[in-house]
DNA sequence: TGTATTTTTTTTGTCGACATAAATTCCGTG
DNA sequence: CACGGAATTTATGTCGACAAAAAAAATACA
């Protein structure tokens, strides 16, 4: 547990504060850290990461504008709730983003682009080896985040990343559940895409994608289904 | 000229200060008002809206979220430049959205919706009778975000809003070039396009979206064709 | 005259404080 | 004991001021 949101004062350069903050919420919001619907208060967290309101509004503005956090006008801004009863439309967006990505990473890509994404391929098997269910997360993320900015659009990439980190939300709550075969099969479905970006052959690509969506999505559904059964059964 | 950005002090209400900079500054950057490029000065901008820097700050902070300002650290924030090399990316994306949300609209509209399109649709008619440029920009634009809307899809109805805010910023850049026949025919391809989406003939509704997509992209590439030349001529 | 360096000015990032709107507590009345 | 309204407390929205960084201006030197 890295203790950053503690350090001393003036510790911190000048014109970083903001962006400092910002991280700091954002990975709590995403980790789960601070529970979805719970209060932020500007305060608390003022003295916690030893600054003034200023640049904690700042942050929770931007916050806001991702839609990780809402703010009720002269009330206090809560974490962003998981909307489970509208989940089919991120599924849907999801999957279209990342065979769209997929796609336009096998049209767009430039030679470099193949060395990150086979970088990140290789930090996600090693978590997989590793058994480790947030490490597989977090670098799964950045596997795909990998191929969306080879893909060269920056509208698809910004609501991609926003998608994918409502993921890393969502897999966060079921991370448990990952001690089965499934993150072995998405290694072997990683490789399979890269191979068909480095080809150059699209139509591959946006099947393999779509297939890549498919499973996720359907082990998330499995994993929200297992939960609720074990909610009914209490 | 509405000069409802001078307005006395006090005269508005607690807690809608940054709203009501985030929408002055809104509007004048797609109305090209604030140019592209130029530099945004805080301490100017308090004096004109008669606040203090904090709330402007703040809106400054979302704006930038949306990427319609950037800010570059320690200095000034500046209008968000059009990318005109990048242009295809915006073209791809804004006609995929015109898409999905055409067919979701089809699949997933509800009662009320159609009467709301229909409206937009009856104000986009009346500006292109009126022959009035900037109000058929503005319409259009309500008009397919009422088609989004019923669409039911926050992550696509977001990226879609923004896109059409990007084409807005377009558009009136060209929009003296609007006094042909091309507005008569979007008035139908809209009808069109409205039958299919009351008839959940999703097919028809995608194809008809892409077909109004590839119109209007055309149309913009036309344009500043057009525009290319006469700088060249110089 | 041109370039490097110091000084001044301008503008941003942050702070502490105050005013106002909700939320909460307290109290009186039925 | 419950209910409604007034008083208190808490937290937000905004303000003016200060400090640091960058830009601009002024000066020194070749």
């Amino acid at each position: 547990m890295s203790d950053i949101a503690t350090r001393k004062p003036k510790e911190r350069k000048r014109g970083s504060g903001v962006q400092f903050v910002y991280n700091v919420l954002r990975d709590e919001i995403l980790d789960l850290a601070l529970a979805p619907g719970s209060p932020i208060d500007e305060i608390q967290l003022a003295e916690r990461l030893s600054m003034s309101r200023t640049p904690i509004r700042e942050a929770l503005v931007r916050l806001a504008a991702e839609g990780l956090v809402t703010t009720l006008p002269n009330r206090s801004t809560v974490v962003a709730n998981i909307d489970f009863l509208n989940l089919h439309t991120f599924f849907d967006a999801i999957t279209l983003m990342y065979r769209v990505t997929t796609r336009l990473a096998a049209l767009h890509h430039q030679p470099g682009d193949l060395v990150v994404i086979r970088a990140r391929q290789a930090e996600f098997a090693k978590a997989v080896e590793d058994q480790d269910a947030l490490a597989m997360i977090a670098t799964n993320r950045e596997f795909h985040a990998a191929i969306a900015a080879a893909a060269r659009n920056p509208y698809y990439e910004g609501l991609f990343l926003r998608l994918l980190d409502e993921g890393r939300r969502l897999l966060r709550l079921y991370y448990s559940a990952f001690n089965d075969r499934l993150p072995q099969q998405y290694v072997i479905e990683h490789e399979d895409m890269i191979t068909a970006i480095a080809e150059r052959d699209v139509e591959k690509a946006d099947k393999l994608a779509s297939e890549h969506a498919d499973q996720i999505v359907s082990q998330i559904r499995n994993m929200i289904a297992r939960d609720n059964r074990q909610k009914i059964a209490l």
